[in-house]
DNA sequence: AACACTGTCAACCGCTCCGTA
DNA sequence: CTACGGAGCGGTTGACAGTGT
């Protein structure tokens, strides 16, 4: 069968982008707005596929652009929300103004991918080399990771404050040491969260982060950036350090409002539509 | 100076998503 | 409900600049 193409190939200039294509492309653009790419070309006087002029305003020409070195904080936040959301450029983009998604692919392909290697973390699935402390049984292999199943099994041996170590696992069978995949497709579908005893002492939490929502940034607030910021912080922390285990089995028992902590909604704390039927809430 | 190698990044390609008729 | 078309996304490529030998 086959899609007819986006443009008439024959007749369209490919590659770097003239001065002169440029201007032509600002020109339009500034008197028409972004309107429809397929026929802007056209319209413009351009000799280009509208995807490559789309391409061409959002990653380079648009006038919003912060051009330049990453800061450390964007290196950071960049790397937290690559830990959450996978592969997701655009959505990781919208969190960072001025900066693009093409931007930060390449920005993470040659620099952060680097830096956490030599971190000794691995890039695809922010798993750190398996970080025991002192109590025999805390281990913490992985950042949560999105759309991935994770059971967190918290161990209540070995631990005085009786707050249970926590153990995250890609899924029910696997071991803490599997290597995660980081899935940038769809979100998943979801199950209940289901806590699963293991022993008289260990149970087995099922804790399913399903993240999909588009970014809308001109929603959010700085203070709820600022929230969101924090959450991230909270549920993806340096994997250098020792994660403190109070705080970790605090972030389990407490009922969340995802859309909120990571500030795709308003700003109460819950958007009121992610309680599901076992009156956990989560992402919706 | 010439060549090889490496890193960077703009741009392309193919696919999926989503709105609409 | 389905098919279609446009928009958008993520992976990949290739040109070019910088660096080492």
């Amino acid at each position: 069968m086959g899609r007819s193409p986006c443009c008439e190939k024959a007749h369209t200039n490919k590659g770097a982008w003239t001065k002169q294509e440029d201007q032509r492309l600002i020109n339009y653009i500034r008197a028409h707005g972004e309107g429809c790419w397929r026929s802007l070309p056209k319209a413009a006087g351009l000799q280009r596929c509208g995807k490559s002029c789309r391409l061409r305003w959002i990653n380079y020409l648009r006038p919003d652009l912060k051009r330049g070195n990453f800061t450390e904080e964007e290196d950071e936040l960049i790397i937290k929300l690559h830990s959450l959301l996978g592969n997701k450029w655009s959505v990781i983009a919208g969190r960072l103004p001025g900066r693009t998604d093409n931007e930060i692919k390449n920005y993470w392909n040659t620099h952060i991918k680097r830096k956490l290697i030599s971190r000794g973390i691995d890039p695809q699935t922010h798993a750190a080399a398996i970080s025991t402390t002192n109590s025999a049984t805390a281990v913490f292999t992985t950042i949560i990771p999105t759309t991935t199943t994770k059971n967190i099994s918290m161990d209540y041996e070995n631990n005085v404050d009786q707050k249970p170590n926590i153990i995250i696992n890609n899924n029910a069978t696997s071991s803490s040491h599997d290597e995660t995949k980081c899935n940038s497709g769809t979100t998943e579908e979801t199950k209940p969260l289901e806590i699963i005893p293991q022993s008289t002492s260990q149970v087995m939490i099922n804790l399913e982060l399903s993240i999909g929502l588009p970014l809308h940034t001109d929603h959010i607030s700085s203070a709820e950036s600022t929230a969101s910021y924090n959450f991230l912080a909270t549920v993806a922390p340096p994997p250098t350090a020792a994660v403190p285990m109070a705080g970790a089995a605090e972030m389990v028992a407490k009922t969340v409002c995802l859309c909120w902590q990571i500030g795709f909604q308003g700003g109460s704390q819950c958007c009121g539509k992610c309680k599901n039927t076992t009156g956990f809430y989560r992402f919706c």
